[in-house]
DNA sequence: AGCACGCCGACT
DNA sequence: GTCGGCGTGCTC
């Protein structure tokens, strides 16, 4: 009797471009009845002289390598941890980002925990309990089954939320603590969605910048759900923590996965929606090689795997807006909307006793005033502290860390001032420039704009909300809630009205995006008012202004995208940049220069090596992925330098790529 | 990465 | 003759 000779592809688990492919092993007659697809195996690499860890990808018919097959060395668990849809996910996102497929595999399948695989192999052997059954929500502010029928045909879309406040309604299963909670009424739009995926027992992915978006998107999810269809998958979990929620979608039943933008590679059962909350957030740009953003992953997961995409916010994204354009995304609006009640306002001195505070103009202190009578005021500012930063009385230079060259400020009214960078105090300072001792107070953070708001309203509550003071809810009662760009609390009912303070001094950080992240930081903020509240934006005018004022984001998107268009900017066209050594980076840029849609900017020299950026039309990124990525095996694989041993130094591989990252533009 | 292979200079 | 330097290439 002879079998056809099977033989198992695996996927090696290594750093090393040149590996990152698959090798074909022999399976021994001890293992057959186990390997299969997506489990962890140990191989041997025997020119490396060591027992790798792997992931069998496929088992195929023996034939595409003509060498003689080494043998699986031992099957490390049985558990199918990668599957077959997020491989193919992780191997497109990486060919797009000319990056390895095991990087991404990484973000994909977390670490395996033997105690939380027991457990939960123990656990699937129990008879499961009947599920409770999932009645589907719709939101009340879209077209009557609008929602329903998104879900139904798998449609993209751009969703414009709705921006404000909603109290969330007690949940007839025991245990939930929704109820009498307070969230973004965006939370609530999300969990409908994903009500209709479980409906139609599929499962839902739900990507959101950071916690305090995950917040409040579990918060409207216990609202219609029962616990046990809710799973965190988050890359700030313990490891335990995620691979354990992990298993829980292996599990097969239809579930809700919420998490950051790691989540968009989580192995859901029957996947009908992918959502992502605030695209735009830089948090959902993932950091590590090679540096996929999940609204790119998302988009790539839905075109293999055909599910319904939404993409929600209040501002929306260049990103968005093109797709929007290019007719790939429908928009969807709410039908009944009532904006927020957006003022605009120069920046005029207040006439009266509050002069001294010369950033908030007069017509917002009465807006306050009358506001702080009913309820709770949101001002918003840029920077935390006390003072941001500090300058040389004598020489107005902005005064520097002796240690480390960051910028000094001061976190309270009493504290000394310390590098905002490295955190040592600077005790003794001089200036650099004029040698000067005495320190001038530049700008005001959260921290002092309280104080001064705390003088100019005697009595009243004032908080602070920062990144060193984090609070997610205040109650109805009035306060004054002084709160950084992105950190403001959610008010019981809204607030009574909101202060964005400092327009001008956010405008003037130098980034491509700059437009349309201020706008984000001011909608999402003007989104946590109460019905007919006024926002106050002061001292921001033109075309930004208007936007907020007519609360239409998409018009600036579409503004902003047309200027990037003329200008050849992302998201106009696609963008590498090329990072290595002089010459790596030629042979690199020399391999795309010939594809045509493509320009070179540069190279420039940097700290180590040098800095080019390659320009390209959509149509032409497969071809200069591939390009680079030829390039990037090649340079590592190329004679390596003689490394004179730098103690402590990190050596850097010679050439690396990243896509789309539009940081080295500035304006 | 890690390891073998291979092709030249200095050695018992 | 051959021991061992490191440049080059491969890992199923």
């Amino acid at each position: 009797m002879t079998t056809p000779a099977i033989v198992a592809r695996v996927l090696v688990d290594s750093p090393l471009p040149q590996l990152d492919r698959l090798f074909d092993y022999a399976i021994p007659a001890s293992m057959a009845e186990q390997v299969a697809p997506g489990i962890r195996v140990k191989v041997p690499l025997r020119s490396a002289g060591r027992i790798a860890d792997g992931i069998v990808i496929e088992l195929a018919p023996e034939g595409k390598y003509a060498g003689i097959l080494s043998e699986l060395e031992s099957v490390v668990s049985t558990v199918r941890v990668l599957a077959p849809e997020v491989w193919a996910l992780a191997r497109r996102v990486s060919e797009r980002a000319a990056g390895s497929a095991n990087d991404v595999v990484r973000l994909a399948v977390p670490k395996r925990q033997v105690r939380v695989e027991k457990a939960w192999l123990a656990g699937i052997d129990a008879s499961p309990e009947a599920p409770v059954p999932v009645v589907p929500a719709n939101d009340p502010d879209y077209a009557a089954g609008r929602i329903e029928e998104a879900i139904a045909s798998g449609s993209r879309l751009a969703v414009d939320a709705v921006p404000r406040v909603v109290e969330l309604p007690g949940f007839p299963f025991a245990g939930s603590p929704a109820g009498g909670r307070w969230v973004g009424r965006w939370a609530t739009t999300m969990a409908a969605a994903a009500t209709q995926a479980l409906a139609k027992g599929g499962s839902a992915i739900l990507a959101v910048p950071d916690y305090r978006d995950q917040e409040q998107l579990v918060a409207a999810l216990q609202a219609v759900l029962p616990p046990e269809r809710i799973v965190h998958l988050d890359a700030r979990q313990s490891n335990p923590d995620r691979y354990r929620a992990h298993l829980a979608c292996l599990s097969g039943a239809p579930l809700v996965i919420v998490g950051n933008r790691s989540v968009v590679y989580a192995p859901a059962a029957n996947l009908q929606l992918i959502a992502i909350w605030d695209d735009g957030d830089p948090l959902h740009g993932e950091p590590l090689s090679p540096y996929v953003h999940a609204r790119d992953a998302a988009l790539v997961r839905q075109e293999l795997q055909q599910c319904s995409l939404w993409f929600v916010g209040h501002a929306r994204s260049t990103e968005v807006e093109r797709l929007v354009e290019l007719g790939f995304l429908e928009v969807l609006s709410p039908e009944r909307t009532r904006f927020p009640r957006v003022v605009p306002t120069a920046q005029q001195p207040a006439q009266d006793r509050f002069a001294a505070m010369a950033r908030i103009p007069s017509t917002a202190w009465r807006e306050a005033r009358t506001a702080l009578e009913s309820g709770p005021v949101l001002v918003q500012v840029a920077r935390p502290g006390f003072a941001p930063r500090l300058s040389c009385t004598d020489c107005r230079q902005s005064a520097r860390c002796r240690k480390c060259d960051g910028p000094l400020g001061t976190r309270t009214a009493r504290s000394i001032a310390a590098c905002t960078w490295c955190g040592v105090p600077a005790a003794d300072w001089s200036c650099g420039t004029c040698g000067g001792a005495r320190l001038t107070l530049v700008g005001q953070g959260s921290v002092r704009t309280a104080d001064e708001l705390g003088r100019a309203f005697p009595g009243a509550r004032v908080i602070v909300a920062d990144g060193e003071h984090p609070i997610l809810h205040v109650d109805a009662t009035p306060a004054l809630v002084v709160a950084t760009r992105g950190a403001e609390p959610i008010a019981a009912g809204g607030y009574r009205a909101v202060l964005l303070l400092d327009g001008e001094r956010m405008l003037a950080r130098e980034s491509l995006r700059i437009g349309e992240d201020c706008l984000r930081w001011w909608a999402n903020a003007a989104a946590l008012a109460a019905a007919g509240a006024p926002v106050i934006l002061v001292g921001v005018g033109g075309a930004l202004a208007s936007a907020m004022a007519t609360w239409r984001p998409a018009a600036y998107a579409a503004s902003e995208l047309a200027d990037r268009r003329r200008l050849r900017f992302p998201p106009a066209v696609r963008v590498a940049t090329v990072t290595g050594s002089a010459d790596a980076v030629e042979k690199a840029l020399s391999s795309v220069t010939e594809l045509a849609g493509t320009d070179i900017l540069g190279p420039v020299d940097t700290e180590d090596g040098v800095r080019a950026i390659v320009r390209f039309d959509y149509g032409r990124g497969g071809e200069v992925a591939s390009a680079l990525r030829a390039e990037v095996i090649r340079a590592a694989t190329a004679r390596r330098k003689r490394v004179p041993a730098t103690p402590g130094s990190v050596t850097l591989p010679t050439l690396r790529i990243r896509f789309d990252d539009t940081e080295p533009f500035i304006e």
